[in-house]
DNA sequence: ATGTCCAGACGATCTGGA
């Protein structure tokens, strides 16, 4: 019997209310299995959840007004939450983290705080935020069941994964303490899917607005899928849909994604 | 400093954030 693939996407939309329309063409297009969304940009009561139910996804979302805001979908089923929120700082009410159990797969969504102008106080809380993470991300490696990191890292791993890794030296994506923090992440064992399946080629999944910089292909590679040891023996593929950063109006991210042989719903 | 887009606000343009 073949083996069914899942795909798992993420895909910071920059503001749901003006990317709905987007968000439902690339849903019906491509079908994705598990999806995590950043900057919805929108209060809790103001998420469509009618118009991502019709389109055949339960999901979770955790909002907030104007800013951040994470969600994860799943393809004709609910997630069953397991986190909402970063442990470690009961005082931080930025809306940035959320988990779920999804086809039989642990899925932490998040987006990680942009840090600029560094240095400063957006920058520390970029790395207390990251240390943050590799806490928690270190009750989740080494479960026996597969589990993925997936979102907008708002780091930029290598200057292989930067147009113009001098124009941007100054940058808090690009900073040596920001790419540690990603690599103490790798160093505990997740995978980074996209270079795992596509070794030293270029890959983007995000263009900023400035100065043509899509028509160019002037990107960053930003928004990373980590995978456990569990589900990286189960990755297939992965990509970036580019067609999405394409249409009219779209989000300077584009969905980023990897295909994996579903787990067996006996479990091992 | 620049570039562009989103959301919100005592709004018919500004601001903060990215």
């Amino acid at each position: 019997m073949p083996a069914r693939l899942l795909k798992i996407a993420t895909y910071n939309v920059n503001g749901i209310g003006a990317r709905l329309p987007h968000l439902l063409a690339w849903l019906q297009r491509e079908q994705p299995d598990i999806v995590g969304l950043q900057e919805l940009k929108c209060s809790q009561d103001a998420f469509p959840q009618a118009a991502i139910a019709q389109a055949g996804y339960g999901a979770i979302w955790q909002g907030q007004r104007a800013w951040n805001g994470v969600a994860l979908l799943a393809r004709g089923q609910d997630p069953v939450e397991s986190r909402r929120g970063l442990p470690g700082d009961p005082g931080d009410g930025q809306s940035r983290y959320i988990e779920a159990a999804i086809h039989g797969i642990v899925v932490g969504c998040l987006y990680a705080p942009n840090g600029n102008p560094q240095p400063g106080p957006k920058f520390d809380y970029k790395l207390q935020w990251m240390a943050r993470l590799a806490r928690h991300a270190r009750t989740l490696v080494e479960l026996p069941h597969p589990v993925a990191l997936i979102g907008d890292y708002n780091v930029v791993p290598t200057d292989a994964d930067i147009y113009d890794p001098k124009g941007w030296r100054r940058d808090a994506l690009l900073q040596p303490q920001s790419r540690q923090a990603f690599a103490e992440l790798l160093a505990q064992g997740w995978t980074d899917a996209l270079r795992q399946v596509h070794g030293d080629a270029r890959i983007y999944t995000f263009w900023d607005y400035f100065r043509q910089h899509w028509p160019r292909d002037r990107g960053l590679r930003i928004d990373h899928l980590l995978l456990n040891p569990v589900l990286a023996a189960a990755l297939r593929d992965a990509g970036v849909d580019r067609w999405v950063r394409d249409l009219e109006k779209a989000s300077d991210h584009a969905p980023t994604w990897v295909q994996v042989q579903a787990p067996s719903r006996t479990g091992k």
